[in-house]
DNA sequence: ACTGATTCTTTTTTT
DNA sequence: AAGAATCAGT
């Protein structure tokens, strides 16, 4: 035991070694977290005899309770399989899949994630004919959730206006039609799973009699729903751990609930709060900008972070005038930091939002640096993945109709809108999945007998089936053929026979996409490797539950992409935090929500503190975003840094290339692009009708009467002159140059 | 029914 | 800018 505890600070033992039945833990970032979660688990173990079967730990994402099950495993020498780890989302899976018939879902129910849900929402507005402007797919999508996160079903949700009643409206035939597909989302599973316990005492008994030791990471993201769900898994008997952060509560938009702090001091009867306020992993200023920055927000629970570690390095700030000239400012200091000896590995570059990666990733590619993104586009929402998944989902359970009209007609079958309308109305009619519908239809006029067994018998003499029928006929051999196969064999079989292998060997392109459809099944031999469970529903779950975590599974240095949100509870020598500009980071969005501002300000903390030695602060005057060029003013967050702290950086390049790029993207009159710019090269006299020295697009100017704002276009010379300007406050104008009152440019 | 082209939409963060 | 949805021609 002393040799767990040793090397802890007082504050932590006193964690690990709690007595009480219930603790809320309250700790900084960098504060050891993770460690005192596992340690504990180890010390109740080991020293109190805790059996593994006994506890329950919840974490935040699939990788952390991989890396906590690898921590504890190498504390102690036994097996620790019958300890559930995980997060909430897999918990309830597993739950839900061991008491599937109580839950009232089919055995092998499938789980929709995001893109699949909202492709059922299309589907049933289509289907009750909402083409109403006034209720888009995604508007529905985030009712429907956020209702779920609440614990609330169609029917309890409350009415008050014509806008709910049609949401409402809305939720019921969705659930309606999620229960006829046996299909699950990401909220139905905790939902589901906290209905199952509290409508089932027997059950409830038995988990929380079963888990004594209940502990929760990240308990500062829990949502409404979670916590209850927890209360009701703990009963009156267990003991509830749980570790969290207030200011790193960045999960708002989907439900989290920093009030659950508060509740769950009430509700276990928490007597004093333990805070772990020494940080292990930042100099002193990185930590004195993330303070500093952070008590901006109100209403914080009272925490004080501090180092024993020097000053370290100031903080570097870096102006860029595009997003381009940032992006090669980053690759030349991460070269030369790789030179200095740090690892690739050991850097983040870390964003506000995912479409920021292009620009990045494109200048680290040139520069033939490794570099690895997180989320983006994952490995199972890939569109030749997605196809290969829908044919495991139909033999797993055929009634999911996002599977069958994903690969119906894929590879092409001769099964065209027609015949897809015929379906969906007979389907309709019988209120039932779409492939009973089908099967149906393709027994009525085939006429012979159902079994699936004499049709394979009759294989040859069949063919060839035409349509709907040769459909039906290839998932029913299937389904059958696969039955006694392994998972390996399965998705080996299914490939072949799908067509999707040949159509993707003979296909223009295809050859990227059949690479893929490799790591497909490498990816599968890794599942199998690692899980208790590897049955086709099993691993199904976990292709959708575990999208994000799925990476190549190479281990080679590689520098780490990542937006902030998915930074959290990681660690970097360096930190690049690019993009900080009003509009992008806070994010636009923000400004209209309520406790907006501070939430993305929590953000901004936790980028801060994922750096041990060194940040990078930069922003780009302009923007390539979503096909338009955005002329920003840097992030507010930048002037809640004391500037003490901060060493700003100049550009290296001044104008010479920056031309071009305002010519491409705003020249006002009809000549075109290339023209322009040849005309440009050719007399340099003539690009500067005005200044550009002074005028540049781009360029930061304060005006008497308006401010703070950006330049963004010009036109005429002399007299005529004219510049249109971006203000922070007072939106965009042209302004003459002989009148307007410019304080600095 | 299939294809290629054109128009429309999206665009924060994630289990 | 990139994808999805829709449309027109074969």
């Amino acid at each position: 035991m002393s040799l767990l505890l040793s090397g802890l600070n007082n504050e932590q033992v006193k964690a690990v070694t709690l007595e009480e039945k219930s603790a809320l833990v309250l700790a900084g970032a960098g504060s050891g977290k993770t460690r005192v979660l596992t340690t504990r688990i180890s010390y109740l173990i080991q020293s109190r005899q805790v059996s593994p079967h006994n506890i329950l730990a919840v974490t935040f994402t699939n990788k952390a309770a991989k890396e906590m099950r690898a921590r504890i495993s190498n504390m102690l020498p036994i097996n620790i399989q019958g300890m559930w780890v995980g997060t909430f989302h897999s918990l309830c899976n597993r739950m839900l899949r061991a008491h599937y018939q109580d839950a009232g879902l089919p055995q092998a129910f499938q789980i929709l994630d995001s893109s699949d849900q909202l492709a059922v929402i299309k589907r049933v507005l289509k289907d009750i004919n909402v083409d109403n402007e006034k209720f888009t797919p995604r508007q529905v999508q985030w009712f429907i959730n956020n209702a779920k996160d609440d614990g609330l079903r169609g029917l309890q949700v409350e009415v008050y206006d014509d806008f709910t009643r049609k949401m409402v409206e809305f939720y019921l035939a969705y659930e309606q039609q999620c229960n006829k597909e046996g299909v699950v989302d990401f909220s139905e599973l905790l939902l589901r799973s906290y209905e199952l316990l509290i409508r089932n005492e027997v059950l409830q008994k038995h988990y929380s009699s079963r888990f004594i030791h209940i502990l929760v990471d990240e308990f500062q993201d829990t949502s409404q729903l979670q916590y209850k769900w927890l209360r009701l898994l703990a009963g009156s008997e267990s003991s509830v751990f749980v570790v969290g952060d207030d200011d790193q509560s960045i999960y708002a938009f989907r439900g989290a609930n920093t009030g659950n702090m508060k509740e769950f001091k009430r509700d276990f009867h928490i007597s004093g709060v333990i805070k772990l306020e020494q940080n292990y992993r930042s100099h002193g200023n990185i930590l004195d900008a993330a303070n500093t920055l952070i008590r901006n927000n109100n209403g914080r629970l009272d925490k004080n972070l501090w180092t024993a570690e020097d000053h370290g390095e100031l903080l570097k700030v870096y102006n860029a005038p595009t997003d381009l000239d940032e992006a090669s400012f980053i690759v030349n200091e991460v070269k030369s930091l790789h030179t200095e000896g740090v690892r690739f590995s050991k850097i983040g570059v870390l964003y506000r939002s995912n479409a920021q990666s292009r620009v990045l990733e494109h200048a680290l590619f040139n520069a033939s640096l490794s570099y690895r993104v997180y989320g983006g586009l994952r490995f199972f929402e890939r569109q030749e993945v997605k196809h290969a998944l829908a044919y495991l989902r139909m033999i797993a359970n055929p009634d999911d109709d996002n599977a069958l009209l994903r690969i119906i007609n894929f590879p092409t079958r001769g099964i065209g809108a027609r015949s897809l309308e015929q379906l969906q109305d007979s389907a309709k009619e019988q209120g039932g999945s779409l492939w009973q519908a089908a099967l149906e239809m393709s027994c009525g006029k085939g006429g012979k007998g159902r079994s699936s067994a004499s049709r394979i018998e009759n294989k040859n003499i069949d063919a060839p089936r035409k349509g709907i029928n040769s459909f039906v006929f290839l998932i029913e051999s299937m389904r059958h053929d696969c039955s006694e196969l392994s998972l390996p064999e399965i998705v080996d079989h299914m490939l072949v026979h799908s067509g999707l292998a040949d159509y993707y060997n003979n296909h223009r392109e295809g050859a990227n996409r059949l690479e893929n459809l490799n790591e497909l099944i490498n990816a599968i031999t890794i599942y199998i490797q690692e899980s208790e469970d590897s049955s086709l529903t099993a691993f199904l779950a976990h292709a959708s539950l575990e999208a994000g975590e799925y990476q190549n599974s190479d281990n080679q240095d590689a520098i780490q992409l990542m937006t902030v949100h998915s930074a959290k509870g990681l660690e970097f020598h360096s930190v690049f935090l690019s993009g900080l500009e009003e509009g992008l980071f806070p994010h636009d969005n923000s400004y209209n929500e309520a406790g907006g501002l501070e939430e993305e300000r929590r953000l901004m903390y936790v980028a801060l503190t994922r750096a041990q030695q060194r940040v990078y602060l930069s922003f780009a005057q302009s923007r390539m975003l979503h096909g338009q060029t955005h002329y920003n003013v840097p992030s507010r967050f930048l002037n809640e840094i004391p500037k003490n702290l901060l060493k700003v950086l100049h550009p290296i390049q001044e104008f010479e290339d920056i031309e071009e790029i305002s010519i491409d993207s705003n020249y006002r009159d009809n000549v075109s692009v290339k023209d322009s710019i040849l005309k440009k090269k050719s007399s340099s006299l003539e690009v500067h009708a005005i200044d550009s020295s002074k005028w540049n697009i781009g360029k930061r100017v304060v005006h008497k009467k308006f401010g703070v704002g950006v330049i963004v276009s010009y036109e005429g010379a002399g007299v005529d002159a004219r510049v249109q300007v971006k203000f922070n406050e007072y939106g965009t104008k042209w302004l003459s140059l002989e009148y307007a009152k410019f304080l600095s440019i």
